[in-house]
DNA sequence: AAAAATTTTTAGATTAGACTAAATGGTATA
DNA sequence: TATACCATTTAGTCTAATCTAAAAATTTTT
């Protein structure tokens, strides 16, 4: 049995894992949880001894396949509840996170199992993100950065990759959300910016930091 | 903002404040916490300390208006969770109680108050307990323990006093629940065990213990 | 390849919350 | 009123999770 703590360290690893495909520093740790590195170091001595991490002082850490598995229940359950807030009580995409945060941790196989079932089993949270199954599977739609997509394309949102709220009500400001049609009209070679339309409507000009947390398809 | 182990104390201490109306005592609450009075004697001061309890060494515990206050948002967000388990998830009542006690802890009053609205404003929890409001009013209904009840009474049962597992499915066994009709048939005085007729069917004895663990109107 | 810079680990301290054992206060009893 | 008993508090220890400062290992620069 995981620890709050010990959860919220196994998560931020894996998800740092899965981006750089690489073993984990202690640093990027420390900075994704705004902790100390002496503090990150504990914490993978005290993963590594539960066979959730491995670990080789100075090298970095990898995710074991038993923490491959405990992480992605924790990812389960937190798109569950992001789901559940925006489906069924009505939150805005931007309001969930922080509260999922403190659900993600609730220890109750049977709670997931009919929270799932309620929901009628979704297969991606309000963010584009995909639902793990009780078995940690999952399908990720096929999809790139808007930053990468040619002028003149046209494209459909499908996930956004940070969920901050500044984020996610910028977004509703300039009326993109999961699903919105995004025409290329131009880029600006000088900062990476885009000139885009959405929906048919609005024309934009996004920076290319937030080009790159917008991902599509065709 | 008070954490897990706090909130813990302080909803047991006002349990045990309201069922004697006096000051409570440090072994009461080791007791009902299952913890060592050495331990609650550290976590009195503390909350002595956050103005949550009035203390004298040697003289135990009052709950302050800040506490009751406290105390009731707890109580509030045990009993509404408890509420959406049975309702929406299909828990049974012997169910809820332990994942509960986890939920009461989450954090975020529009959680709180969209789960309100979601349940449309339930009044009581699936054992008949009143849910206290946003500002921590409640009814709860007149009602007294079976055991007080004259033999040839019929009464109906409001709400059960032990949440207990074990307890509630002796109560689904028996084909006891929240609006059964029960008939008082004979008092045991040697015991004080009572034989009762359950909705005009099952006839059964009930144990002192068990019937001052119904309560019910008339 | 040596020096400098950076990263990581270790050592030691702190806080919340728990425990045991010992000391102390309060109350009942002879 | 002295003694015994029980309740409560204090003192000291432990673990999880954090921190700062110092030491050690690794990487980058010269
Ligand atoms: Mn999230
Ligand atoms: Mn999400
Ligand atoms: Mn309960
Ligand atoms: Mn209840």
């Amino acid at each position: 049995m995981l620890s709050f703590a010990e959860e919220n360290y196994l998560k931020a690893i894996y998800h740092l894992s899965e981006q750089t495909g690489e073993s984990v520093s202690t640093n990027a740790i420390a900075d994704t949880l705004n902790t100390k590195a002496a503090s990150v170091t504990d914490m993978i001595k005290r993963l590594s001894g539960k066979g959730i991490l491995s670990y080789q002082k100075y090298k970095g850490v990898q995710v074991s396949e038993k923490g491959r598995k405990a992480a992605l229940q924790v990812i389960r359950k937190h798109r569950l509840w992001e789901t559940f807030l925006v489906e069924k009580l009505k939150f805005n995409w931007d309001e969930v996170h922080d509260v999922a945060e403190q659900l993600e941790h609730i220890k109750s196989p049977l709670l997931i199992r009919r929270l799932d079932e309620f929901l009628a089993y979704p297969k991606y949270d309000p963010h584009g993100d995909p639902i793990p199954d009780e078995n940690g599977e999952y399908k990720s739609k096929p999809q790139v950065p808007v930053s990468s997509c040619d002028v003149g394309r046209s494209v459909i949102v499908v996930s956004v990759q940070d969920d901050s709220p500044e984020f996610l009500q910028y977004l509703d400001k300039i009326g993109t959300y999961i699903g919105a049609k995004i025409r290329i009209l131009d880029k600006v070679g000088f900062d990476g910016s885009m000139e885009v339309q959405i929906d048919n409507k609005k024309t934009v000009f996004i920076s290319r930091e937030v080009s790159e947390n917008i991902w599509v398809t065709d």
